[in-house]
DNA sequence: CTGAAAGCGCTTACAG
DNA sequence: CTGAAAGCGCTTACAG
């Protein structure tokens, strides 16, 4: 491989003046710049990371950990959001996948440590609280998509209750009076924010809360969870006969979708419905197409970044707001 | 930061026997080697792998350059695939992700190149043909779910004929005998090959090809591609009435179904249904659940991990087969 | 504005 | 089995 002395000697320069122009150091002659610059083309010299990194105090490697995030499509971007900043400030993203089979958490720390990582991403597949061990308490730690129940570290989530709030408010000043919200697991802190934020709507728009049912259809413990969307979506038509249903997340609307048709009805004329997560290629598939509220995973991504780049340490619990795309499903 | 000086001190050797133990050397006498372990564990010592990296002649980085690739879920089966072999063999996989609009092919080899990464494979999102800037010569490289036109890399791709083939004749042994096949986009590489695996399975079970529809239902070109498969699903069915119909990508199957069930017919009963993919929830979201190809993903990230580390050469395309997932559309 | 020296934290190559 | 020296490709700190 060629190094900072081939192309010093090549340019008849002293090997410093190279590592200068590599730098940007604006003390250069303008042409030894120039010289240094065409050895540089001509040889093909790329600088050696290892090497600087080894003389540098920093390493520019910040860390991102995925609690087997990578299962959901939008969640993805999560990621993205981290790496696209990275790019732009010239660091290095380092992602680690973490899962219960394979990687262990520990595991993952012990790469970051070893690379000298100046700090740390830890990213969960689906909003909750986790507990981390102890080691992270060793360098900078934001947290996404999730939060630390002993509030040790900063955190960014998204907003639920107020996107539940916003998305009920859309469909009640749209005319729609009787409403279901098929939720998630009631066991998860989504469907619980959710669930607040629903019947926030109804109070601040001043709406009947009997016509209101709000009902988990994601049910069983964490590893056996199944849906009853279809069954209590077909019951609840037929019974309380609302004029709008929401569902906890796009797949759902799927499964309402077929209820829907299956009883002769229409979407978007004789029933609304929303969703939330703008999952990927679904609400598009749909006709008509979903309006759903989409999951801030991106701005999250960056959010935490930003955090880990500004140096700061407050820490804060940051709730990033969902979008509403608006299809024409309500 | 801990070195390995500071370690020796502790443990009351020299330096050079601190990085034998790191470095698994057996010859280090028991006693020493606990002594230093132990002075490891005291002084919470971790390698500099930069350093390490600096001196040694291998960096132990394989690179990930993903076409776009992850707005498809099962696609980032690809990495996980390549990153759990990376795991094993204790190397680390730099991923790095390309796209028209921020990060070019070449801001991603350049990146490699400063980190010295022994090889690279590269990803494309969906099967397709690639032309590589001729950088990729200068190290060893594989292409996955892509192909070189001009053959100068190995690559491996789905068996998309194959698998065409393979669950046609599946449907043709289960008594089906009139078959609509929704293509995907006729301009692809999958759509082209699929189509000539049908027609194999339809002559070597000696159907009679009257009873055979091809047709492509995502149209247009690349940039504004659309789907007609719920208008051509339903006139198809009530013309050409087919006992079943074998969708391109498991998304076409939902729209599908809703044809299916708005005509009153039920899936699996009246018609069967197949797919091609294995995308993700989706499969899991229809009544009956839908029968698919699984697009062998993990497999080729897999293949393309273990030939960059083999030390091969030589410039095969390799075909991965698909793995039938049989559940009850047909 | 430029260069010769020292040093980063390791491994390599050699000596004992 | 262990250690003192040299060196990896750079940057830092200093001198001119």
């Amino acid at each position: 491989m060629v190094t900072i002395k081939d192309v010093a000697a090549h340019a008849g320069v002293a090997f410093k003046t190279v590592s200068r122009v590599v730098n940007n150091d604006p003390t250069v002659k303008q042409k030894n710049r120039e010289k240094v610059l065409n050895s540089i083309q001509v040889l093909g010299y790329r600088p050696n990371r290892a090497a600087q990194l080894t003389r540098r105090k920093k390493s520019g490697v910040i860390g991102f950990i995925a609690d087997e995030l990578l299962k959901v499509p939008y969640t993805f971007d999560l990621i993205r959001g981290a790496q696209d900043l990275a790019w732009e400030n010239n660091k290095e993203l380092m992602v680690l996948n973490v899962n219960i089979n394979k990687y262990s958490v520990d595991g993952a720390l012990n790469h970051l440590f070893q690379h000298r990582a100046e700090g740390v991403i830890y990213a969960s597949m689906y909003h909750r609280a986790v507990k981390l061990p102890s080691a992270f308490e060793e360098l900078p730690t934001v947290l996404a998509n999730c939060y630390d129940l002993s509030n040790s570290y900063p955190s960014i989530v998204p907003d639920e209750r107020n996107a539940a709030k916003e998305i009920t408010l859309s469909m009640l000043r749209q005319g729609y009076k009787r409403l279901v919200f098929l939720n998630l697991n009631e066991n998860i802190i989504a469907a619980k924010l959710r669930k607040l934020g629903v019947e926030d709507a109804f109070a601040e728009f001043g709406a009947d809360k009997t016509n209101l049912i709000i009902e988990s259809v994601i049910i069983g413990s964490e590893h056996n969870e199944y849906s009853v969307a279809r069954k209590r979506a077909a019951e609840l038509i037929r019974g309380f006969k609302p004029d709008a249903i929401l569902c906890g997340q796009d797949p759902m609307a799927v499964e309402v979708y077929f209820v829907v048709q299956a009883l002769g009805l229409t979407v978007g004329k004789d029933i609304g419905i929303g969703s939330f997560d703008d999952w990927d290629t679904i609400p598009g598939l749909l006709q008509p197409a979903l309006s759903t509220m989409a999951l801030p995973h991106y701005e999250m991504g960056q959010w935490a970044f930003n955090y880990l780049l500004s140096g700061q340490t407050e820490k804060t619990t940051q709730m990033a707001p969902f979008t509403l795309i608006s299809r024409h499903s309500y």
